[in-house]
DNA sequence: TTTGTATATCGCAATATTACGATTAATATT
DNA sequence: AATATTAATCGTAATATTGCGATATACAAA
């Protein structure tokens, strides 16, 4: 198989997973992590920082971008890219509800 | 290919990514879900909760195990299953600090 | 208009993931 | 001992992911 049964569960599962999968990937991973430190848009010295090759970088893009975490415009021959921060603070809070439950009460093993 | 250059990344990168993946399953999430919902160890219903096939139940369950998220202990011819805390909060941790990055001096786009 | 630069897409090979039937292992029950 | 129950493992098929060379596209500069 290797097909996922997304039908199993509810959507906000399958939302988290979605997220999560996006970050599952140490190179984008780090594309997001430079995003955050150059502090601005990005345009084109992805490739030389992550350190894979150009076709690969954009796949990886093109992952984060249709997701939403990430928008690109269009400068003259390169894109800049950046943080869509409505769609990162979303994440962020449908992750940080999956991630908070309670452990204090939790009384077993 | 289909292998990750986990040589690029940082070892932070790399474990990011790790966690991240998973719950970059919705059948991981529910389980997770699950046993911080019913708030102790779960015995044997994580198949019929589920509604996948018990080997693919117990492949999941080895998969969150080994990252040492959940741990199990043997009770009779059953396992119960439960989150480990303190794993669960050094995952935490580690993806706040990658979600939680300042956007508000972030100025582009 | 030709050339250069930057990014996306195509196509493919290698590897990983998902799912589950069949089987095994280990303990409980009768 | 024989049987039942529960979970892990094996083996395998289907699909997904990763990575990159080759190519296409789109704009800029000469």
């Amino acid at each position: 198989m290797g097909l996922i049964k997304t039908e199993k569960f509810s959507e906000s599962q399958n939302q988290i997973a979605l997220f999560a999968k996006a970050f599952g990937h140490p190179a984008r991973v780090a594309i997001i992590q430079h995003l955050f430190k150059i502090n601005a848009c990005v345009c084109g010295d992805l490739v030389e920082e992550i350190g894979l090759a150009q076709p690969t970088i954009s796949q990886h893009l093109k992952e984060l971008k249709n997701l939403g975490l990430i928008q690109g415009t269009i400068e003259g021959t390169s894109v800049c890219y950046c943080i869509n921060k409505d769609n990162w603070t979303a994440m962020k809070t449908l992750l940080n509800d999956f991630f908070n439950n309670n452990l204090d009460s939790n009384t077993c093993c």
